[in-house]
DNA sequence: ATAATACTTTAGTCTAGACTAAATAATAGT
DNA sequence: ACTATTATTTAGTCTAGACTAAAGTATTAT
């Protein structure tokens, strides 16, 4: 499970790597958007960090996390690309219900 | 496991989409270039079907395969550079062990 | 019809890995 | 020193999913 296919099979790793893509965020403020306990997110920090896709850096009891665009190569854009289009996704979703709401009304 | 990244986390499943990338292939052909059971191929195929990322086509007995890049977005090229970027390593490292060849040659 | 070929499906086993609770480590404040 | 805070590590549970062997489904050939 070293490669970096593997490691990102798992939601609740690529919702963290989402949350550190392009900046710093501490381990605590990480484990506080999720619902599983701060150990399991330590546990998929720490296999991020050993596939070399986050960096981590110390600052007194904290630990900071930030992806590593570089070392994620290629997949770097297909994630952003992945994302995006995700979001693209909903604001569509979104229109569409808002369109059958306006034609209930004007019914 | 419906999701793309959940899908090719499996080594397996990423070499037999290789296979196919471009080219319609038949199961039993797909089969037999692994060692796992004919089965358990067909399981894959299977996956990667009702995930989308392949098509199928029947014909007499015979069952082609084939990847469908537009179902894979953006992940498409990222695959191709990891391959592409695979194949230099191996060539790399092919070269590297030339050279020491050579040179233990020389000496 | 019978048999052979090409695949899939099913039933059941086994293991990787995601999770929790509790213990441990390290730093900072009083 | 003691306590609180921040995070990791450990031990152990539980489940998803990869695998096999065997049975089932089509299709083609004799």
């Amino acid at each position: 499970m070293t490669d970096a296919m593997s490691i990102l099979a798992d939601p609740t790793r690529r919702a963290i790597l989402q949350m550190v893509w392009g900046r710093e965020l501490a381990a605590g403020r990480i484990a506080g958007c999720f619902d599983v306990t701060a150990g399991a997110i330590s546990q998929h920090l720490a296999k991020l960090r050993e596939a070399g896709l986050v960096r981590m850096r110390r600052a007194g009891r904290h630990r900071f996390y930030e992806a590593d665009l570089e070392a994620l190569g290629p997949l770097a854009p297909a994630l952003e690309a992945m994302w995006r289009s995700k979001l693209d996704e909903l604001r569509a979703l979104a229109e569409a219900e808002q369109r059958a709401i306006d034609k209930e009304g004007a019914a």
